[in-house]
DNA sequence: GTATATAGTTAGATTGATCTAACAAAAACA
DNA sequence: TGTTTTTGTTAGATCAATCTAACTATATAC
């Protein structure tokens, strides 16, 4: 059994690693906001679990184990999101706080009785995945809409870091997942789209917003 | 703002108190399985917060503010329990350790809605009331079958000390909150009772089991 | 009403999670 | 390549929550 604060150590290493699966103690140190000397020892002990690999001036990384419980941990908090979202109506910037409390709570039958409830969904209310109860997850390769060129019509699949400002501006202009849009400008100098979905006719996203929309090609 | 070990001795000294509102310090560490010193040392923690008033070799009494904040977890419990048998269909003998750990979340909104998908409810799954937002609770009086007498038609209103246990030999024997029965004899030498409801016509409950049958009478 | 048992407190140690200060290694830079 | 910056580690302190051992106050019992 892990505690709190290891879980929050294994989620942060899971949600950091790059492709090479590494991290390094001052990214997760930032990411925790919890000083590097402090990291550097939870790190010993998490490796003494077995569930990191450690060695001193290396990058960080999980082991299959550590994947495996971190993996776990973000089912919980995905299945939360989707439970808060589809059965308790909340909106999909209200649920991150929530599931980040609750993604600690031990009863797993809780959260497989969430997963039936549910029709056992395969992703979460941002289009992230939902892993599987090894803690198993199969990334789709969605494109950024930033990506794109003019003339695209693409479908919305998920979101890049899904905080509420950046929801509650999709929201007012009525932007939420498989939604289509074609791309009908390119703005040169600040690298914004100009798009038309549904009753928008000409929306601009700044470059920035674009980065984080995650699309499917029509 | 508490922590979860403080929230947890505010919600036993509510659990424990008397008429009076008293706990003995002794009574307090068995009950939360954590030795007399540590409590002595919490009790003075909470003091200085103002939420228990403690003298050295007095017994133990919340302050109107550890009511209410105990009031308000007792809160999240007895809501999340309803919630749990209502929408997520769980038995009413599983709820209380996932409740347990649900109680902790500090979201309120996570509660609120919780009380609304639920209709408001004025008691749990066990017959317990659930205390308001300020932490009150109104108890309604009701006696226990074992003060009962032969002949009495009766309605089971509440259980007492709702351990999985009692609750899966009340399943077993088609009994749930609502149930009307009938108390056709008792027997001098053990106190157990003969009582009719439904289909059973002539069920024996021991004495033990109904002292912790709440009920009104018809 | 003294002796004994029970309940409660004090003192001091331990463990987990954190910190700061000081030092060491690796990376970036010039 | 040598210096500086960034990153990482070690050592030692602190705080919350727990414990044991030893002591004290209150309650119970004869």
């Amino acid at each position: 059994m892990n505690s709190l604060t290891e879980e929050n150590y294994l989620k942060a290493l899971f949600n950091l690693a790059n492709d090479t699966g590494e991290v390094n103690v001052n990214e997760l140190s930032k990411s925790l906001d919890i000083k590097m000397p402090t990291v550097t020892s939870m790190m010993k002990k998490l490796s003494k679990k077995k569930l990191v690999h450690y060695e001193s001036y290396k990058p960080l990384r999980l082991t299959e184990e550590g994947k495996k419980e971190a993996g776990i941990i973000i089912r919980k908090h995905r299945l939360t999101e989707m439970f808060l979202v589809e059965k308790m109506k909340f909106g999909w910037e209200e649920v991150h706080d929530i599931a980040e409390q609750l993604e600690h709570v031990q009863s797993l039958i809780f959260f497989e009785k969430m997963d039936e409830l549910l029709g056992f969904p395969k992703i979460d209310p941002h289009g992230s995945p939902i892993p599987d109860k090894n803690g198993k997850m199969i990334w789709k390769e969605y494109s950024k809409l930033s990506d794109c060129k003019v003339g695209e019509s693409v479908r919305l699949a998920a979101v890049i870091n899904s905080s509420s400002d950046f929801l509650k501006y999709l929201n007012t202009r009525q932007m939420q997942l498989g939604l289509e849009m074609k791309i009908k400008a390119i703005e040169v100098f600040d690298k914004s789209f100009v798009v038309t979905y549904d009753k928008h006719l000409n929306e601009t996203l700044s470059h920035v917003v674009c980065e984080r929309l995650l699309i499917e090609k029509k």
